[in-house]
DNA sequence: AGAATATAGTTAGAAGTCTAATAGATTTTA
DNA sequence: TAAAATCTATTAGACTTCTAACTATATTCT
C-alpha cells in the first residue's frame, strides 16, 4: 500500500456516492449482519452483545477502573454505569471503591461471570470462523492490515481537523 | 480465496479470544471512528449520521413508501418513522400517500432537502477518500470484496441456523 | 359478498448510547 | 496549609434503535 493520502484528497472533491458505494454504509451492513449473529449466540443467556464486550473484556483482565474499563471497551463512562447496575444485580461483577483512592472503585468478575464468560466464549469464538469462512490466511491477514490502515486514517483526520464546514455554505 | 467454510468451523471451536482479536471488536472500533467524522462534517447542519443515511439514499431515488425506504436504509419501519417526523417537520421530506393504495406513503424530498443533501455530498463523499488514503487501488477492490465475503458469510450462517444454543449449558 | 389473511404504517415501551452538569476525592500550586 | 485544578464516578436528559401490539387498508378464498 502506498501511501499517498494528500494527493489522494485533493484530486477527489468526488461526485455524488450512491449509498451503496459508500464505507459507511457497507460497514454499518456488515456490522449490522455481525452483531445479528452474535446476538443469536447470546439471547438464550439475557446478554446483549455490548454487554458481551464488556464481560469479555473483564474476563480477560479484572480488576480496573470504571474509566479503564470504559476506555477498553470504547464507551463512555456514563455507558459503563449502566453497564455496571445490571451485571452487579445479575451477581456476574462486583465493584470494590480502590484502597488507596477513594474516588476510583475496581471492577470484578464474579465466580458467576467467569463461568459465564467461559461457557460462552468457544461459541462466541465462532463469530471470527465465520467471518472468515473462505479466507486464505493471507487475505485474513490483510484485511486487518487494512482494517488497522483505515482506523488509522480516521485517527489521523480527526486530530488535525480542519475548522469545521461551517454551517450554511 | 478458496470456500472451505465447513472445514474451516469445524477444526476451531477456538480458545478464548482476547478482545482485541475479535472482529467484532475491531468492527465496532471502526465504525465508530468512521462515524465520528462523518459526524464532524454534518454537525453544524443538525443532521445525524443516521439522518444522512436516509436523506442520502432519498436523493438518489425518492417517492419509496416507508417500508422501502427502511429496507433501503436497513433500519426497522418504526425507526423511519421517527425520522420521517423530524425531517418533515424540518422541511426536508414531503409525505403524500400512495394513490392507488390508502396504505402506503410515498415519501420524497422537498426542494430544500435536496439542495442541502447537494451542498453536502462532495464533503460526505470524503470519508471514502479518508478510508482508502494510502491503499492501491487494488487494495481498495479486494477490500470491497472481503466486506462482500464477510457479510455474505454472515447472512448464510444466519439463514440456515442451528437449533439455538440452549440456555444454561 | 363476507371472512380470513396479509400488508403498511403507527404507537408504546425498553435498552443502549451519548453529552453536559454535578459531587466527591486527590493532587498541584501559591 | 488553603485554594485551585484535576480526576472519578454519577445523574439527568436526549436521541436512536429495536420489538411487540395495534389500526387501517387490500387481497384472497370460499
Amino acid at each position: 500500500m502506498e501511501n499517498n493520502l494528500a494527493e489522494h484528497l485533493d484530486n477527489s472533491l468526488s461526485e455524488a456516492t450512491p449509498p451503496a458505494n459508500s464505507i459507511g454504509y457497507q460497514l454499518r451492513h456488515l456490522h449490522g449482519s455481525m452483531a445479528r449473529t452474535l446476538h443469536g449466540f447470546l439471547r438464550n443467556y439475557g446478554i446483549s452483545a455490548s454487554q458481551w464486550g464488556y464481560l469479555r473484556h473483564l474476563y480477560f483482565e479484572d480488576g480496573l477502573s470504571q474509566r479503564e474499563l470504559s476506555e477498553s471497551v470504547r464507551r463512555q463512562d456514563a455507558t459503563t454505569v449502566t453497564f455496571l447496575k445490571r451485571m452487579e444485580k445479575n451477581g456476574y461483577v462486583e465493584i470494590r471503591s480502590d484502597k488507596w483512592d477513594q474516588r476510583k472503585n475496581r471492577v470484578f468478575l464474579t465466580k458467576s461471570g467467569r463461568d459465564l464468560c467461559a461457557s460462552l466464549m468457544p461459541f462466541v469464538a465462532r463469530i471470527d470462523d465465520i467471518a472468515f469462512a473462505g479466507f486464505s490466511k493471507n487475505d485474513e491477514e490483510l484485511f486487518w492490515q487494512m482494517v488497522e490502515r483505515m482506523r488509522a486514517n480516521f485517527d489521523a483526520f480527526g486530530s488535525k481537523r480542519q475548522p469545521a464546514l461551517a454551517a450554511g455554505d
